[in-house]
DNA sequence: TCCTTGATGTTTATATACCAATATATCGGC
DNA sequence: GCCGATATATTGGTATATAAACATCAAGGA
């Protein structure tokens, strides 16, 4: 009703997953890209029945993506996708700049030969999808590069801390990203800090993700500047001198 | 049928919350202090039986304890609490002592008076509950009272990060709890870091903290040597230098 | 003896239908 | 135009049924 063509089909999903899980990674993708918009209702007649799946596990992936805060859930109302909230942002901010910083500190220390080709075959997708300019598939990658630092430094499971951290940030990165398509300065950074970790070299890795770190300031600018519409309340609420 | 006397009963709900929320905080509680043991099953028709719910919310609270690892559902198998995994123990500990640190910190630079009401109250009612030896009550105060200093950071969410990264680590520090019984060793220890919030003593509120931090590993020696049934895997796992 | 095979029962995973509660929109009356 | 009754849509929760996967164990043959 909502749409003129259906924003989801049911040859999307991943068939290894249970089904609550692929709609969740549907979900969320879609709304980490903004194809589906803040305020947007999420109706779950309608993409239950454009997945082809029962309201059961549709639910399930709601209820996740609610405890995210990715989506609001109003009772007897609807659910909506939320605006980009600033507050959350800057929280998925300080979540990466401690514990991920942390872990690829931890990751520089402990590198082990094994995680060699993982790294080496992650970095080589990269530079495809940028080639590419496959804005979703660099972006997918770079989750993983990080996860992969995640599990070289001995804590695969603290990524879902991490991830479930950052899903108002990711909105504001993915944005920022697809404005300005920085692929290759993005590329040489994770190349730099595998060259780092590989030597573990643990305060060189930390530089460098350092500066990956702060390049998230400037694309809040640009998210204030060029879609202030997706983000829910005023510009000063970033106020930035809060975590530094 | 698995045990002679129910586990859960219906009138332990909290009728503010929706019935998912509600079963899953009784779930959770009932991990956290063993009163469900590791690897007991979790019966979904059982339980939704003895707490008067259906199946639906059950199963979403239970996805949610899986999400944090505190179950494991095994399909077509049956639901199992989870032992304690050291190596989450250890990720938890990372999480306390990277964002939650850093919370701790923000919330002695950003002090607001209006929270003074509120850490005066949780005080007395933690040393309230420490006179009456009352264990559930004074690690749910516990808790409270961190939970209130990331609301003074300015970042209440943020304690859903960790409290939802924390669960292994927590099954640890309140069975030591249950074993040592230092209230007052921690009430104190809290109370002098509301003194420092108070006065704006970043650094000193950072010292205390990191103390209370520190105790955790006391805390996983009485684990290990009381009671090995309950963690997974062998002793030489929790490599402390790994995150030191 | 050992291995395979298949029957059987249990459990989760999903689907479906239905009711209750409630927020919102609609529409009529003034 | 404003207000209130009513209709409608949506989530929350219940109940039940079916499917699929798995563990277990007995039976049977090499």
């Amino acid at each position: 009703m909502d749409q003129g063509v259906a924003l989801f089909h049911p040859e999307q999903m991943d068939l290894r997953l249970s089904k609550s899980s692929q709609v969740y990674e549907l979900l969320r993708e879609a709304i980490i890209s903004l194809r589906l918009a803040p305020d947007a209702p999420i109706l779950e007649r309608e993409i239950s029945a454009q997945l082809g799946v029962s309201r059961t596990p549709l639910r399930e992936a709601i209820l996740q993506l609610a405890t995210e805060n990715l989506v609001r859930i109003a009772p007897s109302d609807g659910t909506f996708v939320n605006r980009i909230i600033p507050s959350e942002v800057l929280q998925g901010q300080l979540v990466r700049d401690t514990i991920e910083m942390r872990l690829t500190r931890l990751a520089a220390r402990n590198f082990g030969d094994t995680f060699e080709k993982d790294f080496e075959l992650s970095l080589f997708r990269q530079s495809s999808a940028a080639k590419r300019q496959d804005v979703d598939e660099f972006f997918a990658l770079d989750n993983e590069f990080h996860r992969l630092i995640c599990q070289c430094a001995g804590f695969p499971e603290a990524w879902q801390t991490i991830h479930g951290a950052t899903g108002q940030l990711d909105r504001c990165r993915r944005l920022a990203f697809s404005l300005e398509a920085h692929y290759s300065a993005v590329y040489d950074e994770h190349a730099a800090m595998y060259e780092k970790l590989r030597t573990r070299d643990e305060d060189g890795v930390a530089e460098i993700f350092q500066v990956q770190l702060d390049s998230t300031f400037p694309s809040i600018d640009i998210l204030l500047r060029e879609r202030p519409d997706v983000v829910a309340g005023a510009e000063a609420d970033f106020d930035i001198a809060l975590i530094r």
